[in-house]
DNA sequence: CCGTATACCTTGATAATCTAGGTATCATCA
DNA sequence: TGATGATACCTAGATTATCAAGGTATACGG
């Protein structure tokens, strides 16, 4: 009740959205859709979220934007990885493993039953 | 720079206190100890996070406190979980592993080089 | 022409965490 | 004796990410 099951664990935003650009550059709406479908719904990303993280990401020079046109043909702002956004990126990658082993560790990663 | 490297995930503190109590009551330092040392202070408990997230799941019921006397003779607040406070366990831990799942296929669980 | 999907954006509230202080006791060691 | 560090608790204030809920505009299908 008190919240849907689908929240964000919060500080992982960023690290998912240099991922999904690092495949090569897309429009914000589609950066969420993909994440969504590639995890079948169990991230869902809110666009209130979505937006500012762009922005905070462009003001920090790890994503570049550009404006376009989406394969459907409407305008879309386009975001691209920058050089360092894919060191940003490697640094994230290799403290979310070093954390969610930490906490997979107190959890009982392997049939940690309660 | 900006945040050291062993900063928590947000909305993670909560099941790591809930999992520690699991095994039996501990005061709010120990419990902050044995995350550290459990993780190879991975995981480092800033008492300024931890007192409230005590109070808050004291107040949600999922935990019971009472005054006694820690190992080295000071007065110490044991915490125990309560009923409620393991099926909440259950709960988050069912979704840290259906989350962190998706992180991780994202990222690319395994090699993911980037 | 109306609804739905696409695509962007913003404001305000919420809530968790951190920073940085504080108290007090006890052991150790100079 | 006196300082230091570890233990053990607590709190106020700032930061910050996320969410909720609104908004605009265009394109397409029925």
């Amino acid at each position: 009740m008190t919240k849907p099951e689908t929240e964000l664990l919060q500080g992982t935003l960023d690290v998912l959205i240099l991922k999904t650009l690092a495949w090569g550059p897309r429009h914000g709406y589609g950066i969420a859709k993909w994440l969504e479908d590639t995890t079948d719904d169990a991230l869902i990303i809110e666009e209130g979220s979505l937006y500012p993280a762009l922005y905070r990401m462009e003001r920090k020079g790890w994503i570049e934007a550009e404006w376009g046109m989406s394969e459907l043909g409407r305008k879309a702002k386009f975001y691209a990885l920058t050089s360092p956004g894919r060191a940003r990126l490697r640094q994230e990658v290799a403290a979310w493993h070093r954390v969610s082993a930490a906490i997979g560790k107190v959890l009982g990663v392997a049939g940690g039953r309660a």
